[in-house]
This record gives structure tokens, C-alpha cells and sequence, in this order.
RNA sequence: GGAGAGAUGGCUGAGCGGUUGAAAGCACCGGUCUUGAAAACCGGCAAAGGGGCAACUCUUUCCUGGGUUCGAAUCCCAGUCUCUCCGCCA
């Protein structure tokens, strides 16, 4: 969410930034709300002061007035909390706005790459797409989850779910003891006051798979990715300066709607309403967000040069950054049955805008309190990163060959075949 | 699910109708002392919002939302959360 101050004292700069996201704001009605505000404000601190005055006072001749002043108070206050709502769903409605060196663009088309990596495997045959290879292993089923569950889901079974649970534990093992991120396994159900704290809420709540709960409780949501969970560990919090950097990794379920997409990727496990990722979360001084932003996209790369895959790294534009971000890299693994790079991995860096819906604070060397930077990043999806070992590390015979660094988690196994 | 107790500043914790934005301690920052450090002593230390070029000043905030009162951290109601005991159960 902006600041309405800063918003104000760059009106033009602001306009135009939101603008590069196809994002266009009725500044009229903006500057009118925050005028009312602002004027209510004064009046009802004023009416407050007198108010105080008189209690304070003792004078008896003049309880009848504070009275009166009392029901003065109240209506002005209604009326200025009203005006307060509108301005700030006006705002919390607004994007992030893009750092400068972030290409303009409409949409995906004109996101730049910005590194290509890895050997893209040459077969010697028509390879093979992962919801073929799995079956002819028995062990991917979508008829299966289907039936248990509907579409989008996915049962894997045998080596396959040793295949999940070992990319998991990799991905973890690597940025705990690597990349100084520390290990959280937390709740999978967010609040509705968490969901805001990230930018899900409101204008996502189509996405969110709601939990109904009793009428009266606060709504809960499946999470989306623990993005959401990991950086609400901060919320309403004042940090110290030298508890920052914080760098937090959790591998967990997310759960989508996926609303939006019908027709797109409706075969095999690409989009799924649920799967694991492995999540990198960063809250850092404000300053530090770029640098952060990327040390966690090389966390997540290393990856994938750890496991040997082909990918490109690209830098989002203006246009198909999501909400919060104010820059963000996606990687793109190799997916030889769609002779294409896929999103397997987005890293974000949020600046502020998260932490002032959060109100995630820290107090700098001058005592200054300022809200924190946040960012997120996939270290790695982890189904599509299994998507991407069995395409190219598959054989001629239908069997997958696993990757050397896989191979302690998998039991030693160094392919995967019938039995 | 049944019975109690509680929610106060970065933390611990006092206050239970007015001079309390809130004692005290810890932490933190500055100073004195010291060759340096520690200790001791002195001083400082909440956030959000409004007004002001600024010095500064005003308002709000003691879980949340209502209510009583001239006046609420303090009383009443509702909700949320936490803890203890009993029951049940991964």
C-alpha cells in the first residue's frame, strides 16, 4: 500500500510509474478524499481538545457542554472514518510501482531475458511429456484425483512421491545450510488480516480457496504460497536493526483457484489447485532490497544448477509484474515436450509496500523508524521442478535417470523404472 | 467440550474512575569515572495521525468493537487470543 504523503509530493512521478503497469488512478477523487480527511481531522481535534478542557477543569457548569461536544465528536468522527475507509481501499488497491530498471511492457511478451543457462538435452527420440512418462511408470493418476477430488489435482504415487518429497528436501538442505535461510514449517491457513498484510486481499480474493469456518470468525484462507505466512512473521513488529536480515525457507502446499485460467494448462500437473513449493522469504533494510533481491534469485538458480537443468532467467516487465512487486525475476526451466521454457521460479522484491500494510518496522542507526523491505522468491516449485526432472533427465526406455545431488534422497536410486 | 485466570511500551511488570502516555526493573542510547573495559552514578528512550519552513505543538492509542460517565487502562456488554485444570484425541 502507498503512503497517501508520498503519493502527494510526487503526484506526477507517481502517475506515471503506476502508469508503466497499465494502472490508471482518478487523482480528483484521491485529493478530494485526503482533503476531507484531513479536514475532518482537524475538526474533530479540535472539538476533542475542548472537550479535554473541560474534564480536566472540574468546572460543573460546563459537563452539559462537554456533553454536547461528545455527540459532536461522534458525528464527525463517523463521518471522517468513512472518508478514512474510502481513501485507504482506494489505495490498498493500487499496485506497487516499478523500480526504474524495470522494462516497460503490456504483458509477458515483453519480459527480456537476461541469462540462459545449462545445456538443453538433444534426444534421440520424440521425448516424452511428463504425464506420459509418469503413467507409463503408474505413477502419476489424474483420473484418479479426479475422482477423489476434481480436476487440477494429482495423485503421485511410488518413486514419483519419493521424487516430491526428495527435491523438497534438497531445495531446504541447500538454503538452510548454504544460503542462511532459516527453516520454518508453518500453518497452511491464513487469516484474512495476513492475506491483506501481502497484497491477496481484497483484489484477490477470487484466487483464494476460503475456509468456511463459523459465520461469525474472521474468514481463513488456504494459503497461496507461504510467501504470505513467512512474511507476516514480522507484521506489527519493531524490529532492531541487527536482527536484519531475516531469511526465512519453508516448503509447503500452496492451494489456488486458479480462477481465470480455464483451458490453460489443463493437461498434466503444470497448474494445479494444489502443490509444493519450496519458499524463500527475505526482510531486510530498506536500502539493501536490490542486492537481496539478487542473492535470492541466485539461491534459486543454484538450484537449478545443482540439479543440472536448463533454464533462462528473465526480468518482468511493468506489465506482468504481480501486485506487490516493485522488480521481479522469473527462471524459466526447459521443458522439452513443449520444446519451451516454463516458470519455475518468481522472486520478488516488494520494497515497502508490503511491510506498510504489515506494519513491519525497524529503527535504523538513527533511531529513525522505517518500514522494512520484503521479498519473496520460489526455491523452487517444487512440482514443476519434478515436471522437469523427468523431461530431461528421461530415457529412451521410459525410465529417469535421476540427478547426481538427488540420489542420497532418493535412496540411493540413480534411475527411476517399473518394477 | 466443562471450570477458572489473563491480555498494559522492545521485554518483564505495577496501576483498577480524574495531575497516568502510563511506576519499577531489564534492554538500548548519551555522559561522568577508567590506560581501556566492567561496575557505579547522571541523563535520555513509544507509536500513529494532524498543524507548522522550523523550533515546536495538538489529537489518538493500555487486545478488538460497542456502552456507562463531564472524565475510562481502570466499570458494563460482545468478540478475539493466551494460559491453567478436567475430559477427549492425532
Amino acid at each position: 500500500m502507498h503512503n497517501i504523503k508520498d503519493i502527494k509530493s510526487n503526484l506526477e512521478v507517481f502517475i506515471k510509474g503506476i502508469s508503466k503497469r497499465n494502472f490508471k488512478i482518478d487523482e480528483n477523487l484521491l485529493l478530494s478524499l485526503d482533503n476531507k480527511n484531513r479536514d475532518l481531522i482537524q475538526k474533530k481535534e479540535k472539538l476533542e481538545q475542548e472537550k479535554k478542557i473541560i474534564s480536566k477543569g472540574g468546572d460543573k457548569s460546563l459537563f452539559e457542554k462537554s456533553k454536547k461536544l461528545s455527540s459532536e465528536i461522534e458525528q464527525i468522527s463517523s463521518e471522517q472514518l468513512k472518508i478514512k475507509n474510502e481513501l485507504d481501499s482506494f489505495l490498498s488497491n493500487i499496485p506497487n510501482l516499478p523500480l526504474d530498471d524495470v522494462p516497460e511492457g503490456k504483458d509477458e511478451s515483453h519480459n527480456s531475458e537476461i541469462e540462459k543457462k545449462g545445456k538443453i538435452p538433444e534426444f534421440k527420440f520424440k521425448p516424452k511429456s511428463h504425464s506420459e512418462l509418469g503413467d507409463n511408470l503408474k505413477m502419476i493418476d489424474f483420473d484418479l484425483a479426479t475422482k477423489t477430488s476434481g480436476s487440477r489435482f494429482v495423485f503421485l504415487k511410488n518413486n514419483l512421491a519419493l521424487l516430491e518429497r526428495a527435491l523438497s528436501n534438497f531445495m531446504i538442505d541447500k538454503h538452510t545450510n548454504e544460503n542462511g535461510y532459516t527453516e520454518i514449517s508453518p500453518p497452511l491457513i491464513a487469516s484474512e488480516s495476513t492475506m491483506y498484510g501481502t497484497g491477496q486481499l481484497p483484489k484477490f480474493i477470487d484466487d483464494q480457496f476460503e475456509l468456511k469456518l463459523d459465520d461469525k470468525a474472521e474468514k481463513k484462507f488456504l494459503i497461496p504460497t507461504a510467501e504470505v505466512i513467512l512474511t507476516n512473521i514480522v507484521r506489527d513488529k519493531i524490529l532492531n536493526i541487527n536482527e536484519l536480515p531475516l531469511r526465512f525457507v519453508a516448503s509447503t502446499p500452496c492451494f489456488r483457484k486458479e480462477a481465470g485460467s480455464y483451458g490453460k494448462d489443463t493437461k498434466g500437473m503444470i497448474r494445479q489447485h494444489q502443490f509444493y513449493k519450496v519458499e524463500l522469504v527475505s526482510i531486510v533494510e530498506i536500502e539493501n532490497c536490490k542486492n537481496e533481491l539478487e542473492r535470492m534469485t541466485n539461491c534459486a538458480t543454484g538450484i537449478l544448477d545443482a540439479l543440472e537443468l536448463p533454464y533462462r532467467k528473465v526480468v518482468l516487465c511493468t506489465g506482468d509484474m504481480g501486485f506487490s512487486a516493485e522488480k521481479t525475476y522469473d527462471i524459466e526451466v526447459w521443458i522439452p515436450s513443449e520444446n519451451k521454457y516454463r516458470e519455475i521460479s518468481s522472486c520478488s522484491s516488494c520494497g515497502s509496500f508490503q511491510a506498510r500494510r504489515m506494519k513491519a518496522r525497524y529503527k535504523n542507526d538513527t533511531k529513525q523508524t522505517l518500514f522494512v523491505g520484503t521479498l519473496n522468491g520460489s526455491g523452487l516449485a517444487v512440482g514443476r521442478t519434478l515436471i522437469a526432472i523427468l523431461e530431461n533427465y528421461q530415457q529412451e526406455d521410459g525410465t529417469i535417470k535421476i540427478p547426481k545431488v538427488l540420489i542420497p534422497y532418493m535412496k540411493n536410486l540413480d534411475k527411476i523404472s517399473i518394477k
